[in-house]
DNA sequence: TATTTTTGTTCCATCGTTTGAACAAATATA
DNA sequence: TATATTTGTTCAAACGATGGAACAAAAATA
């Protein structure tokens, strides 16, 4: 069973009483091979049940066709759904990518980098965590030649190829609509604002409560890691303070699935009561009861454009200029937040 | 910024005056190579900022350290779990891990395993896919002389190492505790009976169910995917039925979710009127309103376990009894079945 | 027919690391 | 002191695939 050990291009080469540079180029569809050695090859290729072997290709060109993807966390479906999109495309165009979380911990981050660096992968597409402020590994990236996309969460410092949406316009969308059903006191569970996109969303809500002349409380803007727990422990706190809000805008919809176990808990009726808005359109959000507003990301497309993004670095090695793709967010106005 | 081209073995040896196998004796600490011209070449490796090049090293031993682990979905705490503990034993082993996700597709699942196998890892650790009834392709990994662990799903067939629970003995636990609140209707929504980790699930209800001399009803054992859909469909048509039965046993946690959904939307009593227990401990089955009884698999276990079945593999490789390794199931009693 | 061009293949060096064998120098044993 | 052993290093051949240069044979052109 484990008997016949993996054929090479020699034995190829021995069968057929030819060298193996010969048998290597009728593979490879070299144009000064014959028609009739190439058919001979690749039969006995398929005879010989021939698998390439990929660590010696890729020391001899250089390039292993691999691209490390690196996402904060894997169960979330933005993210699961990008990763899947970049397969998708990547497969395509003779690349396999291999999927690393970094569990949004910066130590974990910096060891899958170094792991991917390690394999020699050709690029790395990637997301970064929560706790990542120090770029330093992903300068690493660039110095070692290795290209480098960002998605999502990403940092314009490091000037590389990024795809993400409007995070500025969609807090102006969550809070245009709120306004729209009568909430004039909106609070915002917020993500981390040391994080690009958190920041953004941060400020596009307060510039959006300005727009509409409400005010902006500080203790209503609460910054967190946006899990469960947070959700749920930051809208009790809401709930506890002198004022309550009559909208609560989440940063993400994981918190805002926290968030609504305790309003449901309190027995406080969601949208009459208290609006709520979430952020990535979660699978989940559709079925919870009552079904939460959220903003869909387009992950679908984050991940297409962030493998074309790298293709499009491997063909111009050369090319300087950065490349910038920001899409249009998407309200998705579910019961929790339609009051008329 | 990236003119430096990484420093390799030889730039070592020319900076010190040595030939590259003395520094390559060195860095793996050839116990030939005096202290002297270790200490020489380690420092010098950290000042060219020296990083082995993996492919070569792998081609020539003919050993990558890289492990694949293939899991049906990422976003499952049971898996991802596994997965974490699964490379952290193996981390501390000078392995690397590549987790790829099959999506409970079969065809997802043979393109993993051939890029893995391309890759050329020491050893694949894996739960099939809910799709997978063809074991062509695990059996193409014994044949290539690769290392196979599996867990949780997987065949006996196969005749490989595997870490699980009793599937047979949960449900005896399930059945027991159901029986103990004075339920006598018990329906179980179920996996797929070709999968054996849900067939021992259905058989161990059945005989449960005879033990305790209760009735088996053929339309109340429902198979399905158990994804959250399918709870919800099973969970309607079971209320539909001109008997409703006082209880529900669900082989997967998620597709509890689905089926309480539609037990609240009815306005049913979740535990009084029909008490609901789940399986594998999903983080959310305690956070639910009312929380859902469920069975603990012990995931940090069995990815230590399958870690270690797989390091144990690699030390002794002539090694030909195969170990299966049965972990004793836990029942976790919550608000959806505590009736008295 | 002599010369150039094209075609199909072989030759050989290479990617970076590893490893057994060989060898000289230093040290230990007789 | 002669011989055996140990120590520290170099030599050379891999691992498997690749690709430019070289070369002979066949075909095309003069």
């Amino acid at each position: 069973m484990e008997n016949k050990k993996k054929s090479t291009i020699k034995d190829i080469a021995a069968a057929l009483g030819l060298t193996p540079s010969a048998v290597s180029k009728a593979l490879n569809n070299h144009p000064r091979i014959s028609e009739k050695t190439k058919l001979a090859v690749k039969e006995m290729a398929v005879e010989l049940d021939y698998q390439p072997n990929f660590l010696s290709s890729a020391l001899r060109k250089g390039k292993s066709n691999l691209v490390g993807v690196i996402i904060p966390r894997v169960n979330s479906h933005f993210f699961s759904s990008v990763v899947e999109n970049i397969e998708k495309m990547l497969n395509l165009n003779g690349y396999n990518i291999i999927m690393t979380q970094s569990n949004e911990l910066y130590a974990k981050e910096c060891q899958e980098i170094d792991t991917l660096l390690k394999i020699q992968v050709d690029g790395i597409i990637a997301s970064m965590a929560n706790e990542t402020t120090n770029l330093e590994f992903y300068e690493k990236i660039k110095s070692r030649g290795t290209e480098l996309v960002l998605f999502d969460r990403g940092e314009e410092e490091l000037n590389v190829d990024y795809v993400g949406i409007d995070d500025y316009k969609s807090s102006h969308l969550v809070v245009d609509h709120l306004v729209s059903q009568n909430c004039k006191r909106i609070a915002h569970i917020a993500g981390f604002h040391h994080i690009r996109i958190y920041k953004e969303r941060i400020h596009g809500y307060k510039d959006a409560l300005e727009k509409w002349n409400l005010d902006i409380q500080d203790n209503w803007i609460i910054e967190s890691n946006l899990r469960i727990e947070d959700g749920r422990q930051i809208m009790q706190q809401l709930l506890d303070a002198p004022e309550r809000p009559d909208a609560v805008y989440v940063a993400g919809d994981i918190a805002a699935l926290g968030a609504l176990q305790v309003l449901l808990e309190n027995n406080i009726k969601v949208p009459e009561e208290i609006a709520l808005v979430g952020f990535s359109d979660e699978p989940f959000t559709s079925l919870t009861q009552p079904s939460i507003s959220t903003i869909n990301q387009h992950s679908d497309q984050i991940g297409k454009l962030a493998a074309e993004a790298f293709l499009n670095r491997m063909s111009h090695p050369k090319k300087k200029t950065v490349n910038r793709i920001i899409l249009e967010p998407e309200l998705i106005v579910r019961q929790s937040s339609k009051r008329i």
